[in-house]
Formats: structure tokens, C-alpha cells, sequence
DNA sequence: TATTGTTATACTCTATAACTATA
DNA sequence: TATAGTTATAGAGTATAACAATA
């Protein structure tokens, strides 16, 4: 978690590019980080947990852009990257189903992060229908940036916990989710 | 938590009046529970603490509807309760505040509850513009169902954790969150 | 003039349904 | 006929900005 290398040094190009719409998006939003004078979390969610646990996701996805800034990606661009290096999807499709939105979304987030050259489409010759994306060598680089950076954000978002019970939670969360990852669950 | 009293019985009217609605939200979505064939979570995110934090705030508000569908609640008229009856805001912008929303939306909570017969706006005499909005006992009937239905959801949301293990998950959001609860952030 | 509740409007995000091309 | 990618459209949800009533 601590290596060394933190400068991953984006190509500038891209940065300013990506920027370009990820800072329209960052608008001030009455629930994001803190409101204007109240508390931000009121007792009635905070004692419930699955009320605190959806607003929590949503505090996360609201600052995530944040968060991510940095690295010229968005929380969107971060999960499609994510999903493309570790899982390898042989369609936009499959991608599109682990990603958990509709076909059309995979293509929007695609054509965004191949503008900004961070994968490539290429068409599968066995069936020409396909076109596999992959991921290019600065959209690697990017995604070890946001890595880090979503860490940092995380850490900030929950500061009432050590490292060592942040592991203990995601331990807890991962394993409690461990079932939907593998299962065909109704089909 | 485990109180002997589960059939809180609210009245036919009211179910049927915000089932309504509540039914015709619970469409397909193909992230929400579990998708046709493949797996619903992808190893890019539940590798990944922010992405797998977020997605299972998502996986919760998609299920949460129909977890409270039986108490004729959805997901913001439970919260809307949950801070009405735990914080008792004066007035409907600091609900509004509380829930994290636009001043608009918390009008359209209330007016929803309202018309369901679980809570009542009361002018407050010393300031006529503001309305305080109390829970009625149906309200509150509805708001204890709707506790032990999304206890039940939770429970089922995350099968891979027992009931101890989930305590301790809470026990670590609830803390590691605290610091949202009580400060004045910027204001 | 400032604040509360309310309403109307515009914007964002997304699923759905076409459509094209490949098979 | 069926499938992958793409595009267009419609709907839900929300913030913003007005507005009326009260202070």
C-alpha cells in the first residue's frame, strides 16, 4: 500500500482533456462532504445500519470525484478500468454486466477513455462483431494513480478508523459480499 | 432488536395508498439484485475498498424498496421517518438537511407521508412559516416495521457474515463516520 | 430585507428500444 | 434468426431558481 512510486505523472494532454468534464461535474451538492451549517449526518441514520451503510456509499460516490481529480479519471472511469485490468472482459457487454449498467453506458465510458488514450478498442477477428478493449500503458498508470488516490479518500472518509481496522471493515464487507462474485445467481 | 412484537398491522388503506407507487419502482434493474447470467460483482471492484463500498450502497438502495415493501415504505419515506422521529427537526429544512436534500424534495417526502396518515404537518404558532411535521402512531408503527425489515434485508445482503460479525461491520461505520455526525463542517 | 414552505424548470443519469453489422 | 455494438428517446430523480407568506 505504501510503495515507493507515487508520482505516476500523467501525460498532461490527458489531464486537461479528462478535466475538462470531470470539473463540470464537481458541483457543490448540499449532501456531498458537509453541509453549509448543519450536521451532515442526522442520529435517525447514523443508528440505523443500513441507512448509515447507504449513506455512507453515497457520501463515497459523491466525494469520489473528488478524490480521484489527481488522476484525470472520474469514479465511472476508475470502475471501468478496474474491471477491464482485473477481469479482462472479452466483450463490452460482459464489461457493461460487471460494471452493473445497461450495454449503452459501456459504450459512452469506453469512447471517453479511448479519447482520452487510455484503452483501445480492437476487433476480435475470429468474430468481427466483438471488439475487445484494452487497457494502454497510461491507462495502467492512471489506474495505480486513482488506486492510491482512492485509498487516501477512503482513509478521509472514515477518519474514526485506524488502518488496521479499515482492513479489518473491507475484510468484513468483502467477505459479507463474496457471494454475489461468483454465483450465477438466477439464471 | 429481536423484540417479540413483528406484526405491526398498519392499515389496509395506507399499504395499498403508497404501494401505489412503491410497486410501480421496482423495475429490473440489471445491477440491482443479481444479473440474468453473469456474476453481479466483478473482481476489479471487490478488490478494490472504495469501489466495493460503493457498490454495495448501490446493491443496498436498489434492494432496499423491496425489502420495506411489506411496511408500504420505500427507501425515503424510511429515512424521512427514521430523522423525524430520532432528531425531531423544527422545521422541514433542517429535514431536508438532515436527509442530505433539497429543500423541494423533503416537501414531497411529507406531502407523500401525509397523505399516507404517518405523519402531520403542524403550523408552529411563535412562527407561522415554519410547520413542524410530527409522526403519527401508524407512523411509528410503520417506521418499528420497516427497522426489522431492513435489519432482515441487511442480513440477507451480506449472507457471508453472522449476526455477530455484521454487529462489528456496523460497530465500524458508526465510528469510523462519527465525525460527520456532530461537527459543523465549514459552516 | 430575510426566512420558510412551495412550485416550476432544467439538468443529469440511465434503461429501453431501435438500428447497423456481423454471424 | 441471433448477437455485439451503437445511437436515440423517454423517464426518474434532483438541484436551482423563482414565488408567496410570514417575520
Amino acid at each position: 500500500m505504501n510503495d515507493a512510486s507515487l508520482k505516476v505523472s500523467l501525460d498532461p494532454d490527458i489531464m486537461q482533456r479528462m478535466n475538462d468534464s470531470a470539473a463540470g461535474r464537481s458541483s457543490p451538492s448540499p449532501a456531498a462532504g458537509g453541509g453549509p451549517d448543519g450536521r451532515a449526518f442526522a442520529a435517525g441514520v447514523a443508528s440505523r445500519p443500513s441507512l448509515l451503510l447507504a449513506r455512507i456509499g453515497t457520501a463515497l460516490e459523491a466525494a469520489g470525484d473528488d478524490w480521484l481529480a489527481p488522476s484525470g479519471l472520474n469514479g465511472r472511469d476508475y470502475a471501468v478500468l478496474a474491471i477491464l485490468t482485473t477481469d479482462a472482459p472479452g466483450t463490452q457487454q460482459e464489461l457493461a454486466r460487471l460494471l452493473g449498467k445497461a450495454p449503452g453506458i459501456a459504450v459512452i465510458a469506453v469512447d471517453r477513455l479511448q479519447e482520452a488514450g487510455l484503452v483501445e478498442r480492437r476487433r476480435d477477428p475470429a468474430d468481427r462483431r466483438r471488439s475487445r478493449v484494452v487497457v494502454t500503458p497510461a491507462g495502467r498508470r492512471a489506474l495505480r494513480k486513482a488506486d492510491l488516490l482512492a485509498d487516501d479518500g477512503l482513509s478521509q472518509l472514515l477518519p474514526g478508523l485506524t488502518a488496521q481496522e479499515r482492513d479489518v471493515l473491507y475484510g468484513l464487507l468483502s467477505r459479507g459480499a463474496s457471494h454475489l462474485a461468483g454465483e450465477t445467481s438466477d439464471g
